[in-house]
Formats: structure tokens, sequence, C-alpha cells
DNA sequence: AAGCACTTGTACCTAATTGTACAAAATCCG
DNA sequence: CGGATTTTGTACAATTAGGTACAAGTGCTT
């Protein structure tokens, strides 16, 4: 992998790759094409070439790309060759969902706490977790030395939580409130919020 | 509206200067500028701007955009000055938090129904909605009408499913399951998946 | 072993997207 | 009321992203 700064909008292909890699694997598959990849994930095969080109020569003309290498390399790249720990932020229908989900395991997440600011859910299971009280979040997210969080507090609470957040060292987090968050340059985040996507259709429809 | 191509990216940035501009009027300011809606979502002022002014000059120079006038525009843009019937299919986690969620009125939506090929889940209440079984989906969905799904199925079932719900005629996906789909070039589909978002980010971690 | 089919990685070209800068319009303020 | 200030919409420039095409390597078939 080199050091060349590499386009973000790049990047965000290479977890549907990968996506798309583990599942052609788990059907037994061992080699595949741009070509075939390329029809799998909706893209052209010049750009998955391309793409998987900016960080090495992973395929063999002729042949294609071992699915086995182009999976470990992908996972190198988006360094998710390890876990990352998370927590949950707001225990919700969506907190809920996200601390029970199952998929996480398989492509390098594992949540390691929820919480939430309302006492009646405090001291609350959710799947192997206790909810725990936002007001020992900071010190407990640094205690644990979690780099990561699932957002799922109304958008009213959002930015105050997310100012909490960054203050206790999470440096990515995955929005689920419908507002647009802002944090420092060093901190990154990713939006979920299903009526903007599905605005984003419906001017075609 | 002119009927000129307007790239899709474009499309993309309109809902969240749609929901910045709903908060704003929530808080009850009358004007903002391309400058301040910048800031609140993280777009240079120039790009917003320029994306509004494909569809019309909206705004007035020295004042800015009556917030009020540009949501009306938007919505109108977006489609989304009506609702839209939407169904969920799958009743997990994610299909539960999706049925219960209200956010989705006040942006346009409103769920009308639920199914499930699980027949203990079938009849099951979830929110104000009885779980169907997808046995009955096709007759269902067409009975009323609805060109919006929310998929929150299985990855292995999401494409038998898709194929279901496009000859059902379905028009607009929100792809829940963590794989990719195919689907006629008349539909579209937007992708949820927060391995794939988280993926995204630990690059930069 | 030679020819054929397949496929990568990249050089080159084209299209799409974003940034810069400013004229023109509107408001503000003393 | 007039100059200073704000802000839009857009022309133009720069950058970024994507498409085309092909040399060269690989394996398969006969």
């Amino acid at each position: 992998m080199n050091a060349r700064k590499i386009p973000d909008i790049i990047i965000g292909r290479l977890p549907v790759y990968l996506r798309a890699l583990q599942h052609m694997a788990d059907m037994g598959l061992k080699t595949t094409s741009s070509q075939e990849l390329g029809e799998r994930v909706g893209i052209s095969a010049a750009q998955i070439r391309k793409d998987i080109s900016q960080f090495g020569e992973f395929g063999k003309q002729g042949t294609g790309y071992s699915i086995e290498y182009l999976i470990d390399k992908l996972r190198e790249i988006l360094k998710v060759d390890r876990f990352w720990d998370m927590v949950v932020v707001g225990a919700g229908d969506m907190g809920h969902a996200l601390a029970n989900y199952q998929g996480f395991t398989e492509r390098g997440f594992n949540v390691v706490a929820i919480f939430d600011n309302d006492k009646a859910k405090v001291g609350q299971s959710i799947s192997k977790f206790q909810v725990e009280d936002t007001e020992v979040m900071i010190e407990r997210i640094q205690a644990l030395g979690v780099k990561i969080a699932m957002l799922t507090v109304p958008a009213s609470a959002a930015q105050a939580v997310t100012d909490q957040l960054v203050e206790a060292g999470i440096r990515a987090i995955l929005n689920y409130a419908p507002i647009s968050l802002n944090v420092p340059g060093n901190v990154k985040v990713q939006h979920i919020d299903p009526s903007t996507h599905l605005q984003r259709m419906t001017y075609y429809l």
C-alpha cells in the first residue's frame, strides 16, 4: 500500500468490493475478475481495476484475482484485519437493533457498551449489555480506549452528545440522528438517515 | 424547475439542505445565506448556491434565502411536497425500528404495511401494524399502489425478495441488507449497511 | 508447442465536479 | 440619501473522476 493520497470516493467503494468478495468466498468461489465483481456491485470493470491498483498489483493477467488474497489485502487497507470496539449511544429502537446486530463480528466490529441518559433505561439489559448512564460515558470510553461510536439519540441531543464523544477521544461516528454534526477535522462522521436516502430517490419517481 | 438533466450528486445533497433548513425553521429563523447553511452542513457556500441555482433563482442578493420558501421549493423538487406510502419487508429488529420510527411523517413518508416470511411473526403487532405474510406481499403492494420499500431481510433472502418487489411495481428500495442488489434501470436503490459505512472510516484511523 | 481467449494495469482522453472571482442587486446605517 | 456591506448567480479556471484502448502476461486447448 503506497502512501499517495487516495481519494475518499475510492475508499468508499472498497468496503462494497470487500462485502461482495466475502459473499463470493462464502459461496466457495476461489477467483474472480474485475468483470465479474463489477457486475455484482454495479460498477465498471475498469473502475474496479483502477481502484484496486491504487494499492498494489493484486491480480494476475488471464486469471483475475484470488478472492481470498484480495479479501486479505482489502481488510488490511481498510484496517479491518483487526477488531474495532464500538459504543452505542442511545438505547431506543435503533440502539437496540445495533446492539443486537449479529453482522458486525464478521466485518471487524464489536459493540462493547451502550449508553442512555434516561434513568429508566439505565441498567436495562440489551443483548449481553446493560445500559449505562451517559454521565459515565466519557470516562468509560476513555477507560476502554474506544475510537468508534454509533449515535442513535434524538436530533435535539445529537450535537451535545457528539461534543462529549469527541472529548472522550472518539474518532469515528456513525450518526443515525437526522441532523448534520459539526466535528473537528480529525474526527470522521458517516450519516445514516433513512429519510434523506428516501428523498434522494423520490426525485426520480 | 427546468428539465435539464441534473447530476445525481446534486440531488443527493438537496435532502441534506432541506433537513438543515427545516431545523432552522423549527428554531424560528426566517432567512439564511449560502454561507450560514454551508457552515451547518459542511459544504462550501459556492457549492450550495450552484446546486440551488440549478432549479431557479430562489435567493435574493444581499438578503439570502427565505427559509420557508426554499423549503417549499426543495420539497417540490424532491417530490416530497406530498406523502409517499412505503412497505417494510422483514420484521426483525431493524424492521421494528423502522415501523416505529416517528421521524418519517415530517419528511414526507408513511409506512403502510410490514411483511415477513416467518409464520411465527405473521399476525404479530408492530406499532399500529400487523405483520403480514410475504406470500401476499405482491398483491398487497399492487393493491395499495406502493412504490417504495424498505428491505430489512437477511442478505441470503434479499435478492429474491427484491425480485418480488420489482415484480410488484416497487420503484425505490432502501436496502438494509448487507449485499448489493441487482435491479432494472427504472428502479432506484439506496444502500444502508453500517459495516460498510464503518469500514469507510476505519481507513483513516 | 503454437494459437486463442482472457484479464490485468495503465496511458491517454473525456466528462463531471468543484473552486475562484466578480458584477449586480439588495439592504443597512449613520 | 449615499456609501459600505452583504449576498446571489454565474463565467471561467482548475481539479477530479471516469471511460477507452491496448500491450503484455497467463492459462487453456488441441
